[in-house]
DNA sequence: ACGATTCACTTAATCGTATAAATGATTCGC
DNA sequence: GCGAATCATTTATACGATTAAGTGAATCGT
């Protein structure tokens, strides 16, 4: 900021430099609605303050106001996953639009770290705060996370006391089953993975439903898990495709899942996605439109998560229209189909 | 925070309850050197924080102090690329260490925007500023980033007015060439990026510096350059692997156009690492760990960078040691080598 | 022409904290 | 036993802004 000897150029700097008092730059700098300044007087003022490089203390504001432009972010998310940029980019877009900003911290997801760092930003007043995971699962909630306004990002507290915005699985799962059916597909395999996480449980969910939609029996023996990493993808496909009546298509639980599925069907000489159809999950770029064919995906709503709790926290998300009795708001966005060529 | 009747609770509240004065809360809540409060007064007033659930406001701590505990951090990277979860990671984690914060702002590289964001973070009387790029280039430097301290991170300004970190591109070139040497190769394609970035004019020198060093004429036909992606990679290995004297090893500007390479050898039948061994650049977890046979590469210091550049902001990189002769400190951080099986 | 408005400001209080200076009560030195 | 030093604490001010309330001069209505 413009110095005047040593000192950051305050408001009383340029009163005295204009020859008026501090309040009436206080009113030409708010553009006091109410107050009449006439116009000559708010062009000296104006003058003043670019001439001595006065930039008002946003601090000093925020104190007398009793307002913050603040919003914390706290996440485990930073540093394992690809996601999260997406996730701070829809917050960071969202904040910024509304003039505020966004006060990060990541925690390794350890809950003491998550304590602290939840007491930080409320020592600094924020106006709330988003709590991110790296995927979507249920969590222990740091007490002090209740003391502000809260909204949970992909991830939820089991009791439902805290708004939460998680990627729909369910219908994820679902429509990608129907993308394929609707392609003619009628056994098509499902490569989930190990974990009883709330995407394994929702994404298998929506297929089963899928399927039954279509009429078609739920076959066990065309779902396989496994680790979820390409190893897995590979290991499952192989398997799969040894089935005597094979499946014609498959759905992953991931892109990297995905990935491994393209090795094993490149080895098994099986064009994709000629003789097998694949459909992934989470549109890795960098996997998706990495591989040959392009992937075809349904996409993690990242961004538009970001975008929708920063909504939330500023009272921009109207409460009524979603809210289902007693308690807070758990927000479900859905997971569009980004279409390549693999399907 | 703990509310009383609607405002949170001040020292003056916490004063109050105890029967001291506010001055006295104060002198125990900082641990007052100098002033020496009796134990029993010390634990009253603790035991009346603790009962009234009082939390210091660091704005007005820091209003009276006149310093922050805030670091701007303005980058274009978030979204796009992984890159920036260890960069921000980095930073985050020693800004806390250190007892500040990350006031984030992302501006997709719109001059306007970064001058808007910067103007923001001044506002906020941020201690420094880093100013972070996604990829290694120079950089137009806004010009109210001259207002504060600041830090280039990833990117630099033509006239190195600036300090700033960015990745030894020159060292990595010329590790990753030294490294197939040593296992004998004597035929090293060079697959570079078709830009004229610094990594890609850092590597190439890089690599004909380790040639010659060990005694190995330079061949201009074993450099292949191709848009930075597997498709470029795809093409150039299949061209370099035409050669009469077809190379032995292929060093990769980057893991994406590694994953191209490996792509090229699986058609022409080539094996990883036994008939072609390759050599990545990144270190993209998400490419180089998923390929079989899993891919040595190099991996940038995304999250050193991050580390570095807040220890610069706080003061704690000594000058002195890496200074040359009057501009700014240009601090360059080496690319470790990460080995997996493909060399 | 004179009280009431309006205009164009200024004065002063306040937000929550840190800290220098002041203060009244003990204790100390001799 | 008396001034000085120490102790334990309070009083008061400042940080940089917002904003309610006040003020003197000009303008208005009748």
């Amino acid at each position: 900021m413009a110095i005047n000897n040593g000192r950051a150029v305050t408001m009383k700097d340029v009163a005295k430099h204009v020859g008026v008092s501090q309040a009436t730059v206080s009113y030409v700098l708010n553009d006091a609605a109410g107050e009449n300044i006439p116009k000559e007087t708010q062009a000296r003022v104006w003058a003043g303050i670019r001439e001595l490089g006065y930039r008002p203390h946003i601090g000093a504001r925020q104190m007398r106001t009793q307002r913050t432009n603040l919003l914390g972010f706290v996440t485990d998310v930073i540093a394992t996953t690809p996601y999260a940029g997406a996730i701070i980019k829809g917050a960071q877009d969202t904040a910024r639009a509304a003039g505020k900003m966004l006060l990060l911290v990541s925690t390794d997801g350890i809950p003491a770290e998550d304590h602290a760092a939840i007491e930080t930003l409320l020592e600094h007043r924020v106006k709330g705060i988003i709590y991110a995971t790296m995927y979507h699962r249920a969590v222990a909630l740091p007490v002090n996370l209740r003391e502000t306004k809260a909204v949970l990002l992909d991830c939820f507290v089991e009791d439902r006391s805290i708004p939460s915005v998680t990627p729909d699985e369910f219908n994820g799962g679902y429509m990608a089953t129907e993308i394929l059916l609707r392609k003619g597909h009628r056994r098509i395999g499902f490569i989930n993975n190990d974990q009883p996480v709330p995407a394994s449980v929702g994404r298998l969910e929506g297929y089963r439903r899928a399927l039954a939609a279509h009429g078609i029996a739920f076959d066990p023996a065309l779902v396989c898990i496994a680790q979820s990493s390409p190893a897995g993808g590979y290991d499952c496909t192989y398997d799969l495709m040894r089935l005597p009546d094979r499946p014609t298509a498959l759905f992953c639980f991931n892109d990297r899942m995905a990935m491994g599925a393209y090795d094993a069907l490149r080895t098994l000489n099986l064009n994709i996605p000629e003789e097998v159809a694949v459909i992934g999950f989470d549109n890795q770029e960098i996997i998706a439109a990495s591989l040959h064919p392009g992937l075809s995906t349904m996409q993690l709503p990242h961004y538009e998560m970001g975008v929708w709790s920063v909504k939330y926290l500023l009272g921009e998300i109207a409460d009524a229209d979603e809210h289902q009795g007693g308690s807070p708001l758990q927000k479900v966005l859905s997971c569009p189909y980004v279409e390549r060529a693999s399907v």
